[in-house]
DNA sequence: TTGACATATATCCGAATCACACATAAGTAA
DNA sequence: TTACTTATGTGTGATTCGGATATATGTCAA
């Protein structure tokens, strides 16, 4: 420990400290497109901006329970139902024109329950959609237009698109977007959305089954006018 | 913007503030086994621990600045010569017990050229064994001994080592581990040090040349006692 | 100069994987 | 009962991959 260190460490208030927030990245499937929750913004800077739901940090929270406090004060949401994962962490000086802020940036996964949910439980919040621009994202509304981003908000939702899809074959984070129970077609359509590429049906289901991950409810959907596929749920011992 | 942003955001000092670090996970092969440089403490916390290397963020430097500099100022290390790559943010309540640090985990991956340059440019610095066990690595001296580990900084080390058997395999983390001009065994020798496992010579050959990232530079290893192998160096437009 | 030796480099082959086309099954609705 | 739609299962050729084997090429010692 050198003598700056020594001093910072006993004298909290000797030197300015950035702020530190959460903003969460509220993903879901919407129409068959990658979409996003997004907040307006009202007051400068960014004003009439789009941004992802955050909050500061508190100094007895930890960073996952901050995110879990923004997921239920911005979207009341229960964070049990959520898959939550630490995305990055942005810190560029000139991030936020106020002040100083590094925010640590998490990927929440809603399923078409938990999207709906979010969206009735704050009527602030909209679904956009995500198009993937290099390594920002292009975020449009449900009428079409794009809408504009605040901050570096529009790198984190890009950040987040890319990373699902890298994850996508090897994890189960595909699983989260999805009701406990669904049929093969409903996560083949998943990870249509995500990758923005038609898959192999056949290959895709063998893929799949094989490894491992699925397990066979024995029970079908309904309510459909045609042949009605199995349901599947995610085994429990992964 | 609620009301708690907006005070926020215009009084800088209403707040408390946890203090932001970065601490740095210098990695290298050392003997065929990967390997991490570390810094003895001398004073409570953790006194007589060992801790990575790590430093406050200045309010006027970004991230991957304060890291550089840590770079810099613990291992006398250009940071041009060192692939950086954030790996986690590390925010519980208790990580510290003066106070609430968040520090901002980064991967610097050194050639042996960089591993021995920053052992010689700070003598406090030693070379640690790594193994990983669960969650948490374990970091053995040169002597063969256990080394206690301070703060969260063993699950540091044990992400970091996960990170990059993750991403051997797709990315180019691999090469950053080795001088420009490398031989084929050399870089299948570092493969199999991160993973731990032995590989077939053949295969890894072919897997490697296929990949394009490998040109050959025409020239040969020198000073071997036996027949020497062809340079390579990474493809440039990768 | 020559032969032993260690390693690099090239070739070969069976096993496994994968995409894709196709065939069959199972439900709905007229 | 029949047409229709989708689920589900099977078969096949192409490609990949691991591993063994064979050949080439350098150093070193006799």
């Amino acid at each position: 420990m050198d003598e700056r260190e020594f001093l910072q460490g006993y004298d909290p208030a000797a030197y300015d400290r950035p702020s530190l927030t959460v903003d969460l990245v509220l993903f879901g499937i919407s129409q068959g497109q990658p979409a996003v929750l997004l907040l307006r913004r009202d007051d400068h800077p960014f004003a009439n901006h789009w941004a992802l739901p955050g909050g500061f940090v508190a100094m007895d929270e930890g960073l996952e329970d901050a995110a879990q406090r923004v997921l239920a004060d911005k979207a009341r949401l229960q964070a049990a139902h959520v898959h939550l994962e630490q995305l990055y962490t942005f810190g560029a000086v000139d991030r936020d024109p106020r002040m100083r802020i590094i925010s640590v940036a998490w990927l929440a996964l809603l399923d078409d329950t938990a999207f709906a949910s979010a969206l009735a439980g704050n009527p602030a919040l909209i679904p956009a959609r995500v198009v993937l621009d290099g390594d920002h994202a292009t975020v449009i509304d449900p009428d079409g237009a794009a809408l504009p981003i605040a901050f570096d908000h529009a790198q984190i939702i890009a950040l987040a698109l890319t990373r699902l899809r890298g994850k996508l074959d090897y994890s189960d984070v595909g699983f989260a977007l999805l009701p406990a129970c669904f049929t093969l077609r409903e996560l083949q359509h998943v990870h249509e959305a995500i990758l923005g590429t038609p898959l192999n049906k056949p290959a895709f289901r063998r893929r799949m089954l094989d490894k491992g991950w699925l397990t066979p409810t024995g029970t079908r959907e309904q309510g459909t006018s045609y042949r009605p596929a199995e349901l599947y749920r995610v085994t429990n011992s992964v």
